[in-house]
Parts: structure tokens; C-alpha cells; sequence
DNA sequence: GAGTGGTCTAGACCACATG
DNA sequence: ATGTGGTCTAGACCACTCA
């Protein structure tokens, strides 16, 4: 043990492996058994790990049969996982390219402040970025943190354009869940001329809540999507 | 045991305390050993349960601390569950109406084919549905399910409703998983009149396959719903 | 019948938070 | 120091699929 749990390497190890193509699509993981002396560890703990990327939609299992690489698992990503956006797109062979158009410290609109239980009077670090896909803008993010976590936040650039990378690096701060609301909307006239379509567009809008290992609330965003980009969820049972 | 397994019971039990207000939000829940004891089983297949209610944001743990019934648990569903919009909708007290627009056996389009994995020439039942909600129109659903599977589909009138629900009691097909992509779409003249709103305005549209648990698509659904209706999705890692 | 995943046990030790 | 959840073991038996 090195501080990851052995449940986790060897997740990440499949995961790995099927994202290299090692294992294909439709290709049948070693039986569960196996991998456990594989890996030398108890069966149960393999099982945890190929629970996760079964909820991922990485692999299906069926009883009686065999656990198999997902049919569509080549370029997709895990689902329902708490990954920030150049996580999402890394993997594609596209070119992500990161924006700032804000960083600022404010005083946050009472719903900001509720949805990240802020006492009165404490201030956030409003962070608004447009992310571009092979040179395509196809999402506005407007975060807002609570600046007493961050206070250095406004000051520092961000490494690699990605606030989720940053977090976990600077701060030690490690993102546990996230619940996010989704809807359509029309898009104004300001999110028309950066997302480069016409305005009234259907836009995809999520709000997301993100919570710390300490379960404390460390980020609100909101986000714009352009119609064509698509999300994508996994549902079981 | 009597067919379902013991963590499954735990899960429902939990649940259904968590839905009627017995377990409040922000309550702790007894500690994994506590039930274990008092469900009469090992503390892992309690946390098998739990770990579910996690899943579903239900619940909330803290290590070395405790496990938490969510702040915001009150009348929300399980998130991440593939459940019908009957399901969704009940608990509420809001009144779930179902307008049946058409069921009749059909040729599929190509995309609808593939979705379903079907031979050439395989035909499909294709159900269209208008959900209501308090006598709002909110969902518009288009269902598509292999004729083969369900012959006498487009003969009988659904349960309730709900197509969920047939498919359970009448042909003891379970559901298991589903994969849904979501975007943004204006809406066109006829989903206008349908869900009386605006002609353009956006909405949420979703394309589902539903699998079963012998892993065979059973269903492709393609729905779209007005732009006051949200989605929940719960991220986690 | 052989092999697979699904469920379950009765322990153990660790990491963490709190009084 | 105590109690909590997190990880892990080394088995066991069951349910299911397929040859």
C-alpha cells in the first residue's frame, strides 16, 4: 500500500488499458478470479474496482458469462465521473484551448451564496472561462468559489487553464461529488457572440454544486453548452 | 433469502425510511455496525446497501464520522437510477397523467435499427407518449422496442402509463441499464403545439437505449421536454 | 459439468474526526 | 480514547450460461 488503495491501481489500471486499446471493445476481461492472483489481492477487492468501471459503463458484466469491454468504450470517457473539462476531452486528438475572461473577486448574488453556504458578507472568486475544442467555442464556464478557501486564487494562473487541476495541486483540496442541474435555454445575445452561433440558439445549461473530500461546498458553476455538444449519462437498475 | 438479496432489502428499507421522513435530512444514520446487527447480516453487505444510497446522493458518508441522510433528500428521487418517469414523478404529490398519441408496429428509420441492434427487415413497436404533469404538458417520449421481443405490444394497453412497468409484469423483462445523451434543440412547430409553448423555444432533448438485464437493447427512446424541466445528475470522484 | 459473476460471512487493521 | 467509515482477507455457496 502507497496511500492508494489497491482497489483503485488496479481500476486505473484497466481503465488504462482499455483506453490504450489493450483491451478492445468487446474484448472479455480475464475472470475475476484470475485478476485477484493476478494483482495478489482477494477477490473482493477486484470486484470493488470492476464495480467502478461498470458504473463508469467502461465494462458490462454478465452473470454466468464474463465481465466485456463496453462496445463504445474506445474514445469515451468514464460516465457520471467528477472530471473537469480537459480531463473529459483528453484522450481525443483534439486541441483544447482555455480563455480567461474574468477573475475577480465579488460579492456573491444571493443564490451563489446559498448554494455554497456562505456566511453574509463572505466574498467569492468569480472565475469565467470559455473553453474552445480544435479552435470551436463550445462552452462558457462561470465558477465562483469561496474566497476564504482560495484567497490566493485570484492572483495565480491557472495550471493548464484547468480550476480542477489547480485545486487539487495548490490547495490540497480534493473533489469528492458534484450534483448538477441541467436544462435548456436560449442563448442571449452576449452567450451568441461567444459561443460564435445565432442568438436565441438552444444552449445546454448546467448548474453544478462541488463538494470536498470534507464535504464542504468548494465551487458553484454555471455553464453554457452549444446545441451540438452532447452529455452523455450512464443509468443503473 | 427469498429471492431478493439482503442488501437490496437494506437499500429499500433505508430508502423508504429516507422518502417517508423518518430518517430527516441531515440525520445520521446508524453506524454500519448498528445495522449490520440489527439487520441480522455482516457490516460489508450493509455497506453494499449504503453504498448505493451514496450512489443515488441519497446519502452522504464521512469518515470518522458518520453517514448522513442529504440535506436536500427530502422529495428527490434517486439520482443516476434508470427509472420511469412514472416512478420519477410519484412521490410528489403532483398528478401523472398519460396521453397515449400512437402505437403502431413500424419500420425503423437506419439510426433507430442500429440503436436496437436489429436485423434488416426487423420491425419495431413504436409508442409515442405525452407526459402531464399537475395538466402541464412537460415530456414528449417516443419509444421504440424490437417487435420480436414484445409481439403483442401494440395490442395491450399499458400499465398505468407506464411502459416500464408492462415490460416488468407482462413480458418479466428487467431493465437494467440504460445510456442517455442529452442536448439542447429548438423546438420544432409540432413539439410546440404539443408541450404549448413557444414554437423555437429550447428544449431538452434525450436519446436512451435501454438494456435489459440479458444485456439486449429492449428500448430507444427518444424524448424531449420543456424548458422548466430539470435534470439531476450526481458526479462522483 | 465447468466456469463465470453474485452474494455473503466473520473477522482484521487502518484513517480519520471529535471529545 | 472512542467511534466512525475505508480497505482488505480467505474463504463459502449460489445463480447463471454454455458447451
Amino acid at each position: 500500500m502507497v496511500g492508494t488503495p489497491a482497489y483503485r491501481r488496479i481500476y486505473e489500471d484497466l481503465s488504462a488499458r482499455i483506453h490504450a486499446g489493450e483491451l478492445a471493445p468487446n474484448a472479455q476481461l480475464p475472470g475475476e478470479a484470475l485478476l485477484a492472483e493476478q494483482f495478489g489481492v482477494a477477490r473482493m477487492t477486484v470486484r470493488q474496482a470492476i464495480g467502478q468501471l461498470a458504473d463508469d459503463a467502461l465494462v458490462v458484466r454478465r452473470q454466468g458469462v464474463g465481465t466485456f469491454v463496453a462496445g463504445d468504450a474506445a474514445g469515451r470517457r468514464s460516465l457520471n465521473r467528477l472530471t473537469s473539462f480537459t480531463e473529459d476531452m483528453s484522450g481525443a486528438a483534439r486541441k483544447v484551448e482555455t480563455e480567461l475572461l474574468l477573475r475577480a473577486i465579488c460579492d456573491p448574488k444571493p443564490d451563489v451564496a446559498a448554494a455554497l453556504g456562505l456566511t453574509a458578507g463572505a466574498r467569492v472568486v468569480r472565475i469565467r472561462r470559455l473553453r474552445r475544442v480544435a479552435g470551436v467555442p463550445v462552452l462558457l464556464n462561470d465558477s465562483h468559489l469561496p474566497y476564504g478557501l482560495f484567497p490566493s486564487l485570484d492572483r495565480e494562473d491557472l495550471i493548464e487553464g484547468s480550476l480542477y487541476r489547480t485545486l487539487e495541486t495548490r490547495y490540497d483540496t480534493r473533489l469528492r461529488r458534484a450534483d448538477q442541474r441541467i436544462r435548456a435555454v436560449a442563448a442571449s445575445r452576449e452567450l451568441a457572440r461567444l459561443l460564435d452561433i445565432a442568438p436565441r440558439s438552444p444552449l445546454l445549461r448546467s448548474e453544478r454544486i462541488t463538494l470536498s473530500d470534507r464535504n464542504t461546498a468548494i465551487e458553484f458553476a454555471r455553464s453554457w453548452a452549444r446545441p451540438d455538444f452532447e452529455l452523455s449519462v450512464h443509468l443503473q437498475r
